[in-house]
DNA sequence: TGAATTTAGTTAGCATAGCTAACTATATTG
DNA sequence: CAATATAGTTAGCTATGCTAACTAAATTCA
C-alpha cells in the first residue's frame, strides 16, 4: 500500500533528517571541544556541573541533579569531586538538616570563566571562516533549541 | 586602556557567545537522546562507531580512531564489544596482516537503523512545536556545523 | 639477507561518569 | 511516638576516555 504524502509526513520527514544529523554533529563537536577542556583539569560533568551552579546559583543536591539530567548517585560524585578541587562550597541547610547547599567557590569562578575563555577561542577560531549570516543562523537556531530543551516533557 | 571595538571584536563576541551556548546546549541535548539509546542496549561511542561504519563503509581500527577523534586503544575496546554484540564483522586484510578490515553486520545496519528511528520520533515529537521555518533554520545551522567539522584543523 | 625501525593493534592500569540497590539520617505525618 | 517519606551517600557494576608498555607484522637499510 502506497504511503499517503501529507504536510505531517513532510514535516517527520524533516525532523527525521535534522535530528540525525544534529545528534552526529553534536558527539563529533563535543568531542572537540572536549580536547580544549582537559587544560582546566577537570572532567567534562564536572564543568556542566559547575557552569550551572556559576550561571543559576546555589543549588541543592537534588536540584543539581535535576538540572544536569542526572541521578542523585551521580552528582553526588561529581560534587564530591569539585569540593575536593575546592571548586565549590557546601553548606548545610540549618531548616532542613537533610539538605547541602552548594556554591562555586571563586576559584571555581574563575576555573569555569578561563575554561568558557579558551573554548571559545578554539571554537571561534574554527567558526572564523563562516559568514556573519551563517553565525547568525547558527546563534539562532542555538537558541531555539535551547528553548527546545525547556520546554523538554 | 579602553578596548578598541572594532569588525574584529563584534565578531568575536558573537562568536564567543554562540560557542558558549552551543556548548552547554550539545550537551543537554545529547543527555535527552541519550535516554533513548538505552533500549538500544549499546552505549554512546558503540553507536557512534557503528554510525560511521554503517554511512562510511568498512574501516581498519585507526582510520575508526581518526574518525572518531579518540585514540587507538579507546577504538580497540570499543570494537571488541560490537564485535560481541555481533554488530560487526572483522576480517584480517591480506595484504598486510597487522591490518583488520571492520565492517557492520547486518545485524549492526538493522540495529542502528532501528536506534536512529527512535530517536528521530523521540526527538521529532519535541521539535513537534516548532515553526516550518524554525526547524530548517535548525536544519541550516546542522548543515553549517557539519561543514566546520569536516575542515576542523 | 638479516638486524633495526616503524606501524597496527592489544593489554594493563588509571580516572571519570553513568546506573541501580541498599544504606543512613533527618523530617513529616498519623 | 511510630511509621513513612525524603535527601544524600556508599557499594558495586558498566562504559569510555587516557598513557605506557607490549606483541606482531612490515619496511628500511647496512
Amino acid at each position: 500500500m502506497a504511503k499517503k504524502i501529507t504536510r505531517q509526513n513532510a514535516k517527520s520527514s524533516a525532523a527525521f533528517s535534522v535530528a540525525d544529523r544534529l545528534h552526529s554533529t553534536a558527539i563529533h563537536l563535543l568531542r572537540r571541544v572536549r580536547k580544549q577542556d582537559v587544560a582546566s583539569g577537570e572532567g567534562p560533568a564536572r564543568l556542566s556541573a559547575l557552569s550551572v551552579l556559576v550561571f543559576g546559583g546555589a543549588k541543592t543536591l537534588g536540584e543539581l541533579a535535576e538540572a544536569e539530567q542526572v541521578k542523585p548517585p551521580t552528582v553526588s560524585r561529581i560534587v564530591a569531586g569539585l569540593a575536593r578541587s575546592k571548586l565549590v562550597e557546601i553548606t548545610a541547610d540549618p531548616q532542613d538538616g537533610r539538605r547541602m547547599s552548594i556554591r562555586p567557590s571563586p576559584k571555581g569562578v574563575k576555573l569555569l570563566h578561563e575554561g568558557r575563555q579558551r573554548r571559545i577561542e578554539y571554537l571561534a577560531s574554527h567558526l572564523a571562516g563562516l559568514t556573519p549570516e551563517e553565525l547568525s543562523q547558527v546563534a539562532e537556531s542555538t537558541e531555539i533549541l535551547g528553548r527546545v530543551l525547556r520546554n523538554w516533557a
